[in-house]
DNA sequence: ACTCTGCCAAGAGGA
């Protein structure tokens, strides 16, 4: 009854406020709106016309006809009737229907809650413990900064799914591989922000590699491999191949996604009951965990809904959880009960996802989230703690807390803010989530699973029938380069026509529908008959595969803005000021005297600078420059805001300190310094180069201590024709310099060294430049980056070392 | 009614 009445009332609201109602899951008897597609069959698509309860079940009018006639009713009890199923709803049924009337209970059917809202494995596995951690995390992206053990995750990862990939995994090669993650500049950049030697990292990860190895031994490579039960068939099963590793996987007839770690073939034995039986070959995910073998409910979630999501592609049985502490298996063999149970846990996520905003007396507003737990150990870690605490306060308010322990909890992670704070923070996240609600209909998905082809060619944002032509030429590192052509000549219509063209954003799909967002990538040439790409992923293995293409128009989410409101709420020094400007409007401050902030050799540059600019602009660029915070620089169009600001950059670089330097670098160097000093270096052997005098200054200032005293601070040219034993050099900054300009004093000043060189600059930006990309492959390829903040004997050996 | 926006992301473990 009461669901009728606020139909009533949206209802007539609706009717007042036209368009501007943001969605219309209230009205029963509106249109089924234009950018949603239904359908019937197998990949079905329901719209719910009527929702109606009564205890322990719930019916659903529904039709998959945009004239929502003929309509048909589902019946959802055994715990289904919990669904926070509403009208206006768009589901997917599985199972059976019986002229026009499904059943989904205990034992039959599912019915999956807005299946073109993929939501990943990991973010229905964490539900579990916390719904409100399931939905917080899909808000705001965590920034807990991860940890040691993440990190080794990861790399471990890495090694195995590369053993995989050679098929190799013998204890040299596993520690060759090992070595190379450990000397890649993807994962020294974590160590150093974790603050983990290397040496520390290598022993982490080569603790693995026996149990790698075992494990290959045990289940993989050998002649008898080792069997694993799979309880729930009574059968048993040995792999026999690693097919694949990271497969991407979206599933939108079970609304889900994912990547599975390693896909494995594994040949399956049943028991012979008196028959002869032909062992059968089947396609399993095998998701790998580098923690403790806890064999714990998430974990083995995590394999149920892969099992799940690549049933269209491999209708796997069960699924492999892989320990690779100790190289144990554990088999997962989901029932129904396991698969009905996670997905009514994915609908309960995707309801409280979709409807983050409602209408409450014509106003829109937050909704509510899953209650808080009572349980404050759960909490203790939980990266979400501060957006869990902000929002119930900021948000959810108006209920009262009853429990101490969450209102303790809540003063602990928000006492430090204002009631404008919260109201900003509730503002801003209000206007967000309105936002994106309204981008939501841009989904692809829906048309890339139920549209055919055809239909979405029109549209020209699909291209389809094409098949794989030529080698898959691997670019780099996750950039292969792909070439098809049209299958089907005939299809009049050549590929030009479509709206697809160069550099657009792409999703490759079968054209099946088993097989959607195999790969992503962009597009590099159109022509009538054939398109080349590059993709993520390497598709050779599925030649044969009729391929499409849809553009991937990449919905933006606000996760990023959110997550940076988030930090703004945060108590610490810097998030405390940036609310005093922000939120509490403080004026900004101004330095009163520009000589104080102008170094004099920096005076001359900036005023050449200013020459070009006009008198507003030079005022604006005067405020800029005594900015202790923050200066806004306003203006009409075409007054020169953007000429100003681009004027700025040159300014403010020469400015900054009265020259270039990079304290972060000048911090390393004196880090290095105290380590090369303590480890044995006479600080007289020691020669530091930076190009730039200000960098030189702002070494020297850290250099104060008497331990230092000796160690050479100098400009390339003063180096000329004099050796050190131990050279540094700091870059200073990514863009060529002068010194990174001219060859020659590059020359001079990495050939200084006798016996060690230290170079301290981004690679990855300072590969731009060709002598030292040349020299950079040249080091990799000897291997002789390393990343170590800790030396130790190294020192005394004749080597060269690039800090990164 | 239209264009533009801004672009990698699902998981790495811990309790």
């Amino acid at each position: 009854m009461k669901t009728c009445l606020n139909q009533v009332h949206s209802d007539f609201f609706l009717r007042k406020m036209g368009t501007l109602m943001i969605k219309s899951p209230f009205c029963p008897h509106s249109k089924v709106p234009d950018h949603v597609i239904l359908c019937g069959g197998p990949k079905n698509r329901y719209w719910v016309i009527d929702v109606e309860e009564r205890p322990g079940l719930k019916t659903l009018t529904i039709s998959c006809s945009k004239l929502l006639h003929p309509a048909e009713t589902c019946l959802l009890r055994d715990g289904w009737e919990m669904t926070p199923v509403r009208p206006g709803d768009v589901v997917h049924l599985e199972g059976r229907s019986d002229g026009g009337s499904w059943l989904v209970d205990r034992e039959q059917g599912f019915l999956v809650l807005l299946p073109d809202s993929l939501i990943s494995g990991t973010s229905i596995s964490s539900s579990i413990r916390c719904m409100r951690r399931a939905v917080l995390g899909d808000m705001f992206k965590s920034f807990d900064g991860g940890s040691k053990q993440m990190l080794n995750g990861t790399m471990v990862h890495e090694v195995f799914q590369r053993a995989a990939t050679a098929k190799d995994f013998s204890l040299e090669t596993l520690s060759k591989l090992a070595d190379e993650a450990l000397h890649s500049p993807r994962y020294l950049g974590d160590m150093y922000s974790l603050g983990v030697t290397q040496e520390e990292m290598k022993q982490e990860l080569h603790d693995y590699l026996p149990s790698l190895e075992h494990w290959a031994k045990e289940y993989l490579n050998s002649q008898t491999p080792k069997a694993i039960s799979l309880k729930m068939y009574v059968s048993v099963a040995t792999v026999t191949e690693l097919a694949d590793i990271e497969e991407n996987v979206w599933s939108p007839r079970f609304g889900l996604k994912g990547k599975i770690d390693v896909t494995a073939r594994v040949r399956i034995q049943r028991p012979r009951n008196g028959f002869h039986r032909i062992p059968e070959e089947k396609t399993i995910p095998l998701e790998l965990k580098t923690g403790r073998e806890s064999n714990s409910i998430e974990h083995r979630s995590q394999v149920i809904l892969y099992t799940l999501m690549t049933s269209e592609r491999y209708n796997p049985e069960a699924g492999f959880l892989l320990y690779l502490k100790t190289g144990n298996m554990h088999p997962v063999a989901p029932s129904h009960m396991d698969r009905r149970e996670l997905l009514k846990l994915r609908n309960t996520l995707v309801h409280h996802i979709h409807s983050c905003v409602e209408k409450e007396a014509e106003r829109s507003c937050l909704s509510r989230l899953p209650d808080i737990l009572t349980n404050r150990q759960t909490c203790q870690y939980c990266p979400q703690k501060r957006n869990c605490a902000l929002y119930e306060r900021a948000v959810d308010r108006s209920s009262a807390v009853t429990e101490d322990v969450i209102h303790e909890f809540i003063q602990q992670e928000t006492g430090h803010l204002t009631l404008p704070h919260l109201n900003y923070f509730s503002h801003w996240l209000l206007l967000c989530c309105l936002e994106s609600v309204t981008m939501e209909t841009r989904n692809i998905l829906n048309t890339l699973f139920t549209l055919a082809c055809v239909s979405s060619e029109k549209s020209g944002s699909c291209a389809g029938n094409l098949q794989l032509s030529g080698p898959v030429i691997a670019q780099s590192e996750g950039v292969f380069l792909h070439r098809f052509h049209r299958s089907h000549v005939a299809s009049q219509q050549g590929l030009t026509n479509s709206s697809l063209s160069s550099r657009d954003r792409i999703v490759v799909s079968d054209l099946e529908g088993r097989l959607v967002g195999l790969a992503t990538g962009y597009l590099c040439e159109v022509s009538q008959t054939a398109i080349s790409c590059t993709l993520d992923r390497d598709l050779s293995k599925f030649r044969g595969v009729t391929f499409r293409l849809d553009g991937d128009e990449g919905v933006v989410g606000f996760s990023t803005h959110l997550t940076n409101l988030s930090k703004l709420m945060e108590n610490s020094q810097d998030s405390d000021r940036l609310r005093e400007l922000v939120i509490d409007l403080q004026a900004p401050e101004f330095i009163s005297n520009l000589s104080s902030v102008l170094p004099r050799e920096a005076k001359d540059t900036v005023a050449d600078i200013l020459k070009g600019l006009n008198k507003p602009q030079k005022q604006a660029m005067k405020k800029v420059l005594l900015s202790k915070d923050y200066t806004l620089v306003v203006g009409m169009p075409g007054t020169g805001k953007t000429t100003t600001i681009c004027t700025l950059v040159p300014a403010l670089e020469s400015v900054e300190q009265g020259g270039i330097s990079n304290h972060t670098e000048a911090a390393l160097i004196h880090t290095l310094l105290s380590l090369l000093i303590k480890a044995g270096c006479k600080p007289s052997d020691i020669g530091v180069i930076a190009p730039y005098r200000q960098q030189l200054k702002t070494i020297l200032a850290l250099l104060q201590s008497p331990a230092f005293t000796g160690v050479e601070v100098n400009t390339v040219d003063r180096y000329q024709g004099r050796d050190k034993s131990l050279i540094i050099l700091s870059f200073v900054r990514s863009t060529l310099g002068e010194l990174l300009k001219d060859w020659r004093r590059l020359n001079v000043a990495i050939t200084r060294a006798k016996h060690k060189l230290l170079m301290v600059g981004s690679a990855t930006t300072l590969r731009r430049y060709t002598p030292v990309e040349k020299l950079l492959n040249h080091l990799q390829q000897e291997n002789m980056i390393s990343f170590k903040i800790g030396f130790g004997s190294t020192v005394t050996r004749s080597s060269l070392s690039v800090e990164i």
